[in-house]
DNA sequence: GTCTATAGGGCGATAGAC
DNA sequence: GTCTATCGCCCTATAGAC
């Protein structure tokens, strides 16, 4: 999920370009090479060739470093619950602007296993991404109150639809061949109308 | 949620007793005072009467010690989760199972608001208390497939059951006149199943 | 119990870009 | 001059090793 924007100017001056891309790439690597615990953030930012107080003006912990792709995946999913047609229930436009996340991240299948494999390694980082979760869960809630949706349905529907975002998340990454990410999600949505329908 | 299990016994011997225990209360008491951040491992052993190689023979960690009866909730709701009715639907299941663990909070929501009030104060603790909820889904998936419900069904209604049961938590913690905690989680399982409604 | 490595923050210095 | 990215050094607390 590095999403490195590399500056098409070249080099900007005295420094390297791109640092914080940089730390993130050389995060990984080093994640996979050695571990999660074995790594040091002095050892990231030796890597990409920067001091480890600079590593700490760029992420403000040694785990967000793997999580900078969380704001622009919430940025997609809040953008296409706003463009959901006008009519739509809750559920459904949420669920427009989960394919829509799901879009975003389903050309990266390689760099989400061995991301997961590196969360898997490490209860820090499952605690984190977790978070990140809940972040998506308030952004959803909110672009769905935008949309004249009462609090509370707003919040029940967010905690819904991003728990079976992320249980498609999961099928989709640890499946070999899988269809589309956006057609897990639709899938798994399904699947949760069904278990939760009311009797 | 220190659940406190003060041995009648009197004191066993060499140490005072309820070491843990201790530990706990003092944790609660100096996060509330000095908060989460300035109060250190070293401060809540020191507070109660132990070294800090004890305190960390206790837990794991700094955040761990405001975590002890997460085990008891899970307990409950797996148990209730088992003894549910042959023919219940897997989220009715669930449900008993969750009125269940909120009847264990009920009486102690004094507790649960401080609790809260701590939380909420720190990203740290509030990332832990997401894994222990993450926890206490796996948990009820696993209590749900020992029904004889299939893998995925029971991790999704696992999933939105323990969602519903946070905002049910919160929404009761929140509020000083609420109803009791098993009440509001069927209200707002309720107010799920009509949100995740098929159309 | 003691000893140590690492995370992570505070502050000031430096060196470019503008 | 200002602004911003970097570095270096000092510090404490966490957490694990011995």
């Amino acid at each position: 999920m590095s999403v490195t924007v590399v500056s098409s100017l070249g080099r900007m001056g005295r420094w390297e370009p791109d640092a914080r891309g940089r730390l993130q790439q050389a995060a990984m690597q080093l994640f996979l090479e050695h571990g999660y615990e074995r790594t040091t953030t002095a050892d990231i930012a030796a890597r990409a060739g920067l001091s480890e107080r600079t590593y700490f003006r760029h992420f403000p912990d040694k785990r967000e470093v793997l999580f900078d792709a969380t704001h622009l995946l919430e940025r997609l999913v809040v953008e296409a619950v706003a463009a959901a047609p006008a009519g739509a229930a809750p559920l459904d436009a949420l669920s427009a602007g989960l394919r829509a996340g799901g879009e975003m991240l389903d050309g990266r299948r390689d760099h989400a296993l061995a991301r997961a494999t590196v969360l898997a390694s490490h209860g820090e980082l499952r605690e984190r991404e977790l978070a990140k979760m809940s972040g998506l869960v308030a952004a959803s809630a909110a672009a769905l109150v935008a949309r004249g949706v009462a609090e509370a349905p707003a919040l029940l529907t967010a905690e819904a639809g991003v728990a079976a975002f992320r249980v498609a998340f999961d099928r989709w990454v640890a499946e070999a061949a899988s269809p589309p990410l956006p057609d897990v999600v639709d899938t798994v949505l399904a699947e949760l109308r069904i278990v939760v329908a009311p009797a």
